[in-house]
RNA sequence: GGGCCCGUAGCUUAGACCGGCUGGAGCGCCCGGCUGAUAACCGGGAGGUCCGGAGUUCAAAUCUCCGCGGGCCCA
């Protein structure tokens, strides 16, 4: 207890009031405006310029929208790295912020800005103002992005981003890509690719991936009539399943599986159908509507047979069209066994048709609509000219059976409608020539979670498929090759060579998106031709994988005290990514510096909502991320992240925040404020160096603590921010519920004593290590706990704790695990004796006088001292404990009257406890005095009178009450800071301020108290 | 249709790789206590078919297989 004589603590802000989530805010606030002020993350990110080099990029976010949940997650783990290894005196490289700005994204924001529809339109609005548009369009948002990571607490250096539609930023990409060109790993070809008709351009596969989802399609089944010498007298039709009928008109031919067993079957009129022997059962389910079968035929033999195509006449009929072709893609367990080839709409019938020199087909325009060389669709959007042409077939008697057919189908990432598989000249990076040095490359990987490096990822490597880098678009980086002619090709490096190739010098400044890049008269240096560039912009996932070096305009700049080449230390993103920027980083690292782009990839699953249900726009269960952090506070949020199993789906709302991170930082929170308050009166400076107490209880702390700082740095060295959360959770329980309950006592003695010195000592030296631990993963709470137990909290010129290094592990002999470990089991010792307190029906209040523990092994016992029982005996209440050996704890009276007592039951181990019930009336009288003491203090809080105040007191009270009162008067005057006392018999006047208890032990006692 | 991952109390999770004490903890809930941290703290209690089934084994939350449910990816 503070002694009257203490002088009155000077004020400062109070963390006091209202819930813990509006101190947390608050806090958070007060954290942030100190930070501004002192210009701490600038500070921050300026450290240990000559430190060993950390490399690090950020993953560039289109900041054409607003940020969204899904960009929370990455931050909140990515800050938590970098934080640690900047406290741990590296120098990050880079922290430049980045900003993806090519591509579909941007182009279709402004095409909806202006309500347009078609690519035709963009270039009648002109192309020069249609990229001034985008390249306005795609930082709109940025404002809203830095404003995000600043409440997040997420420090990059948003001053000096770079843009991946910088000239410089490009010119990198180019040179890359004339790398890619010479090594032959960038050539055209024509090949079938996904291709979304409204954005008119072809997609790669890892952009398809974005936009599964199922769809219901037409299912129809046709009859071909079979032609030439194999056809029977009645007709012979083959049966062929498709559920793509707008593709039919460009049919070319009929595949079927050679090894397959097929059937022919008594049809309708009299004809005979053609099917595989597995889709009888399929499409005669019941047995005795089956038709009859005429003979069994093997696949083989149907090999060249002819027939009608549904729609004749639209494709010339060549010699080698309209055949039946083996392939082995043909499977049993779909459709009829009889597969329909349009070689310009399939990956599979693009290759039989090579094979087989059918040519292609194609009657749709770029925009998805059909030529006029079908009539009866002509303009007709692919999907929907379905129906029209299902009724035509079905007229004509083809159609031969017809339902709908539920499946997923991807549909474009952008605009949302539905792709084609379409043969195209397409320009690729010929991955499939990488593919073992990808493999390789990944092996060198660390990937979190591990199942992803062999599993997903690893998976999707092998399959080795190429990647089309070209699209018909305008805004991106121009694909920076040029057609000669004479029939090759010129690819430019760097802006130096093209202004080589132009006549004049390029115009300054120089821009080289289109169209500015395309109105440049160029000249091949060998043939003195004219070139054309080819017509594309490239993929603008292509630009964020180039961003390790572009971002540094390397090779053109080459000062950089580091190897732009080498691998990323750390990259943390969303589990997509394995096809989107994880994959672009490995394939262009490969190509370009055949190393691996990065070491550590840290992947994280999605956030699920508080009922553990997706999160999506039409459930409308999507939080803004600003306005979470605004609700719940960052630190929560984070801590939230932090304590789940991120690698998974996981629930991730205002509930979840507040059941796990809310709750670690409440209890944290209390015992600095507990501190606080404490401090404000005795005026103790913190402690900065590590004490040397000689109270076991003291030295258990420490000994914890010391743990926790081992556990905390090597959870973060692996990036495991979990295990470090887990491992302060507990540290902070321990402090809050054993040490603090049990230190309290010694925070109220008068003046420093020693033991009180140990206790501030301790606790503050504790709060500033727990400040530096938390710092990577709560950086607010971090920095109040650390201003206000540093001293001058948030003053002028007061460091960061974020400007300090991180806690290095405390000497070996910190650590006192026999301590520990006896700790533990005097903590159970304590529950059992509250049980037998409980049992015996005494408040925890009235002092008891003996406690009888046997059994006790010395390991428990000796690292204690002669601490033990004073302890036990003020956290229990107790006059005396005793630690008797097993003879003398048998001659304790049996249980009764007198003694409760606790045996363990085998097999349960632990000592015996015996203790005894009935209090002597001194005792008692003591224990009165306790609860005379407990409801001064009741109406001192409830009057708001500060621990420091002191009071004037009337006492009315009879019998043992009164008698308790005389008795241990100096006592209560003390605990309460009574300047006077008056104790008077039976009941006062009617008075105002009067307060009644008529529940003591059976008494009444009333009470009057003013300050003074 | 195929692949990868996940499923432990109402919630967050430990234990699983390497089979073996009575499946541990925190929150929440109920009962009681404490009251100079008070939306803090203490004691007790209820709450688990470890998703289901089969197998291997003296022994399975843990290993194997088959399902079911969820998530992600691919065709």
């Amino acid at each position: 207890m503070a002694s009257a004589s203490t002088p009155t603590a000077p004020t400062s802000p109070s963390t006091k009031g209202g819930t813990p989530q509006s101190q947390v805010l608050s806090m958070e606030q007060r954290v942030m405006e100190f930070w501004g002020r002192e210009n701490v993350p600038s500070r921050s990110l300026a450290l240990h310029p000559d430190g060993p080099v950390f490399r690090f990029t950020e993953g560039p976010p289109t900041a054409n929208g607003r940020p969204h949940i899904g960009h929370l997650l990455p931050r909140a783990l990515k800050d938590m790295g970098l934080r640690h290894r900047r406290m741990k005196g590296y120098r990050i490289v880079t922290t430049m912020a980045g900003w993806d700005c090519h591509g579909l994204p941007v182009e279709v924001e402004v095409e909806k800005s202006h309500g347009w529809t078609s690519k035709k339109q963009i270039v009648e609005y002109g192309v020069a103002a249609f990229a001034e548009d985008c390249r306005k369009s795609v930082l709109t948002h940025v404002e809203v992005w830095k404003q995000f990571s600043h409440r997040l607490g997420f420090w990059l250096d948003y001053g000096n981003p770079y843009h991946t539609m910088d000239p410089w930023f490009m010119e990198s990409v180019w040179w890359s890509l004339q790398q890619l060109y010479q090594k032959g790993l960038l050539d055209r070809g024509h090949y079938v690719v996904p291709y979304c008709p409204r954005c008119e351009t072809p997609l790669a596969t890892h952009e398809v991936a974005q936009g599964y989802r199922e769809t219901t399609d037409p299912s129809v089944t046709l009859r071909l009539r079979v032609t030439g010498k194999d056809a029977g007298a009645p007709e012979t039709y083959l049966l062929v399943w498709t559920t793509t009928p707008w593709t039919l008109a460009s049919n070319l031919a009929v595949a079927i599986s050679p090894k397959m067993d097929y059937l022919l079957v008594e049809g309708e009129e009299g004809a005979s159908y053609v099917l595989g022997e597995p889709a009888l059962a399929r499409y005669f389910p019941q047995e005795h509507e089956r038709p009859r079968v005429v003979r069994r035929l093997k696949g083989e033999e149907l090999l060249g047979w002819t027939y009608e195509p549904p729609f004749p006449g639209v494709v010339e009929a060549t010699p080698t069209r309209f055949h039946v072709l083996g392939a082995d893609f043909v499977t049993a367990e779909e459709g009829t066994g009889l597969v329909h080839i349009a070689p310009s709409f399939g990956v599979d019938d693009f290759q039989l048709g090579e094979r087989e020199h059918l040519g292609v087909y194609d009657p749709i325009d770029p925009s998805g609509r059909f030529t006029s060389a079908l009539p009866q669709v002509t303009g007709k959007w692919f999907k929907d000219a379905d129906k029209v042409l299902m009724e035509e077939l079905h007229a004509r008697g083809v159609l031969w059976r017809r339902s709908t057919y539920k499946h997923t189908y991807p549909f474009c990432w952008r605009c949302d409608r539905p792709l084609m598989y379409r043969a195209l000249d397409t320009w690729f990076v010929r991955t499939h020539k990488l593919r073992e040095a990808l493999l390789a490359n990944n092996a060198k990987v660390v990937w979190d979670p591990g199942h992803l490096k062999d599993g997903r990822f690893g998976n999707f490597l092998a399959e080795g498929k190429d990647w089309a880098l070209s699209r018909n678009r305008y805004w991106g980086t121009p694909l920076p090759i040029w057609n000669c002619p004479k029939g090759h090709y010129v690819v430019v490096g760097s802006f130096e060579e093209l202004a080589r190739l132009h006549d004049a010098p390029l115009p300054e400044p120089f821009d080289p998106h289109r169209p500015f890049v395309d109105e440049l008269a160029l000249t091949c240096p060998d043939h003195r031709e004219k070139l054309t560039r080819e017509p594309y912009v490239i993929d603008t996932w292509y630009d964020s994988g180039s961003a390790p070096f572009a971002q540094f305009h390397w090779p053109f700049e080459q000062g950089t005290p580091f190897d732009v080449r080498a691998p990323l230390d750390f990259v943390a993103e969303a589990i997509d990514q394995t096809r989107g920027w994880f994959y672009t980083l490995l394939v262009i690292s490969t190509a370009l510096f055949g190393r691996p782009p990065y070491r550590h990839v840290l992947c994280h699953g999605h956030g699920l909502d508080d009922q553990g249900k997706k999160m999506s726009k039409s459930k409308g269960n999507v939080s803004d991320p600003l306005q979470l952090m605004e609700r719940m506070g960052s630190d929560p949020t984070r801590l939230s992240i932090y304590l789940s199993d991120y690698t998974e789906s996981f629930r991730f709302g205002d509930l979840t925040i507040r059941q796990t991170g809310l709750r670690l930082l409440t209890t944290l929170l209390n015992v600095l404020e507990f501190y606080r308050t404490n401090q404000a009166v005795d005026q103790v400076p913190a402690a900065t160096t590590l004490p040397t107490p000689q109270d076991p209880l003291d030295r258990w702390l420490l000994s914890r603590l010391a743990a926790t700082v081992e556990e905390c740095d090597r959870a973060l060295e692996d990036f495991e921010p979990r295990r470090a959360a887990s491992s302060l959770e507990r540290l902070v329980q321990e402090i809050s519920t054993w040490w603090l309950r049990r230190s309290r006592p010694r925070f109220w003695e008068d003046g420093l004593t020693p033991p009180k010195r140990s206790a501030y000592d301790v606790l503050s030296f504790t709060l500033l290590q727990v400040a530096g631990l938390i710092a990577p993963l709560a950086p607010f709470t971090a920095e109040e706990i650390f201003q206000r137990v540093s001293g001058g909290p948030f003053g002028p010129g007061s460091t960061s704790v974020h400007l300090l290094p991180y806690p290095p592990a405390l000497p070996a002999s910190t650590r006192d695990p026999s301590l520990e470990g006896a700790m533990s089991e005097v903590l159970e010792l304590v529950e059992t004796v509250r049980r037998l307190r409980m049992e015996a029906g005494v408040r925890a209040r009235m002092p008891l006088e003996d406690l009888v523990v046997a059994g006790l092994p010395q390991e428990t016992l000796g690292p204690f001292g002669d601490h033990l029982a004073p302890m036990l005996q003020e956290e229990l209440n107790v006059k005396r404990v005793g630690f008797p050996g097993p003879e003398e704890f048998a001659k304790v009276p049996r249980p009764g009257e007198e003694w409760v007592v606790h045996r363990p039951t085998p097999p349960s181990k632990g000592p015996s406890v015996a203790l005894s019930r009935r209090p002597s009336r001194e005792l008692y009288l003591e224990g009165l005095a306790r609860e005379v003491v407990r409801r001064i203090q009741i109406t001192r809080k409830e009057l708001g009178l500060v621990i420091t105040d002191t009071i004037r007191l009337d006492l009315w009270a009879d019998g043992d009450l009164a008698e308790a009162v005389e008795r241990h008067r100096d006592r209560i005057s003390k605990d309460c800071l009574i300047s006077e006392l008056r104790l008077s018999g039976g009941t006062p006047p009617e008075a105002m301020g009067v307060r009644v208890w008529d529940d003591v032990e059976g008494s009444t006692f009333r009470l009057r108290l003013v300050n003074g």
